[in-house]
DNA sequence: CGCATTTGACCAGCGC
DNA sequence: GCGCTGGTCAAATGCG
């Protein structure tokens, strides 16, 4: 889940939206996103948070095969220190302590469920958890929860 | 010209 | 069996 006013949050893919749909839950209309590498086949959920307009969740599915491009597509990994560690994506999706707003902001299901994030299926047995190493916080600074902290997916961050 | 976005239609699964 | 909801596709359109 992140805090932001914008849809399209820049989370170091490229995201290509292929659909959306109203949904009962909330008066906002859910989004879907792909991501337009090819041989990613990553897809991404964007909602609303029906009790606050300033949150969307986001519901990442699957995970990435390549590194966050900085660059559009066309101009795959060029670096080799990219290519050496496929499968960056952290992935703990919606994690608890990510989350950084009050909580009963979730009308749904229960917000502390971390049993959710376990694709079932999608990621077999052991769970895709890669240490922080794959992102060298140079960026993560004590003010980003002004400006990066809306934008930078808790996975990321991972705290 | 190429790519991303938009939008309606279509399909599948589930509940009643 | 029918209706509803969620998810995906594909054509059209706009923008860079």
């Amino acid at each position: 889940m992140t805090k932001s006013e914008v849809d399209h949050l820049e989370d170091g893919y490229r995201w290509r939206k292929y659909g959306q749909k109203a949904v009962k839950n909330s008066p906002f209309p859910r989004s879907y996103y792909r991501c337009t590498n090819t041989k990613c086949t990553v897809k991404k959920r964007v909602e609303r948070s029906s009790q606050d307009s300033s949150i969307v969740i986001t519901t990442y599915e699957g995970q990435h095969c390549h590194h966050t491009v900085g660059f559009p597509r066309g101009g795959l990994i060029n670096h080799e220190a990219f290519t050496s560690q496929l499968t960056p994506l952290p992935s703990q999706f919606f994690h608890p302590s990510g989350v950084q707003y009050p909580h009963e902001l979730v009308p749904m299901s229960s917000p502390a469920a971390p049993e959710s994030h376990t694709m079932p299926g999608e990621t077999g047995p052991e769970p895709i958890r890669l240490p922080e190493t794959s992102q060298p916080d140079a960026t993560q600074q004590p003010t980003d929860e002004g400006l990066l902290g809306d934008i930078v997916p808790p996975g990321m961050r991972s705290r």
